[in-house]
DNA sequence: CTCCTGACCTGAGTGC
DNA sequence: TGCACTCAGGTCAGGA
């Protein structure tokens, strides 16, 4: 369930229970997850304190009290479940991770991946700066240096299309395939419209646009397809808001113009081509 | 450099 | 039921 709003939703669920929770155990299942887990994630997380998680693009990053950083990347089917019963566990849950509130009481953090795209990585405070996933990530959407004038450096000589340009990481943090469809559906702007020829009040629709859409599922706790769930179970009612994703067929919302579905870098693509030009 | 394709994985859905 | 095929919320590595 894994673009900026899901991991923001997951990010404020382990809030509400991690801040200075000890960890009693860890368990790995299997560590060859997109990259293989370090050896040293259950000896040097075990008996430490964790702190306030944090997002940035579609990582979950938390803190540690020996000055380490604990990193998820969800992959494309990656879940995160908190849980506080007796657990049995399921298919492809490959890390459990068992903590003690400071009010003493015991939950577990379930990592789940089914494709194992995701990731798994504990390294040193002082290495995030240089962190090979995490030093190429462009700005965060809901930041405020997320600006016309960004934009404008960022599209200098680049020709690729506006939605390939929203979902490079190394541009924009955190938007994936479902939010660049829905995004430039609020917008107005055609897909497949090359950035260089975009002129500035696009970009202003196009922060707009995606700093309301962002901001509209994180309130609703995300989006929930293909049986995806919040931490705690809940379900994500983003999906009932989609404006195209997966709407093909229908009709457009702001017209009489059927919904087209198009692939873009062999990813499923959909629009309104009356509403977005 | 930039841009595009293939690759990495498993599971769900569809059509024969 | 079974099998073959397509598609899925990501993104890195490698080639043009």
């Amino acid at each position: 369930m894994p673009e900026l709003p899901e991991v923001e939703t997951v990010c404020l669920a382990l809030s509400k229970i991690l801040i200075n929770s000890r960890v009693t155990n860890i368990e790995i299942f299997r560590k060859d997850l997109r990259w293989n887990i370090k050896d040293n994630l259950e000896i040097d997380l075990k008996q430490k304190f964790l702190k306030k998680p944090y997002r940035r693009g579609k990582y979950i990053l938390i803190p540690t009290s020996n000055e380490h950083i604990l990193l998820f990347h969800l992959g494309m089917s990656g879940t995160i479940k908190i849980i506080s019963k007796k657990y049995y566990l399921s298919k492809h849950d490959h890390v459990k991770i068992d903590i003690e509130t400071k009010e003493n009481k015991f939950f577990s953090i379930i990592y789940n991946d089914p494709r194992r795209f995701g990731y798994i990585d504990f390294f040193s405070v002082s290495k995030i700066k240089n962190h090979f996933l995490l030093k190429k990530l462009g700005v965060e959407p809901l930041d405020s240096d997320f600006t016309i004038n960004y934009l404008q450096k960022k599209i200098y000589n680049k020709s690729k299309c506006v939605k390939n340009f929203l979902m490079d990481q190394s541009i924009i943090a955190g938007i994936g395939n479902i939010y660049a469809s829905e995004i430039l559906y609020r917008a107005n702007i055609h897909p497949l419209r090359t950035v260089d020829k975009l002129k500035k009040e696009h970009l202003k629709s196009i922060i707009d646009s995606t700093k309301f859409i962002l901001k509209k599922s994180i309130n609703v706790g995300g989006t929930s397809i293909r049986n995806h769930l919040q931490p705690d179970g809940k379900l994500g009612y983003f999906s009932q808001k989609l404006q195209v994703y997966g709407k093909n067929k229908h009709i457009c919302n702001k017209c009489t113009n059927v919904i087209t579905l198009i692939n873009i870098s062999s990813r499923s693509t959909f629009f309104c081509s009356n509403c977005q030009r």
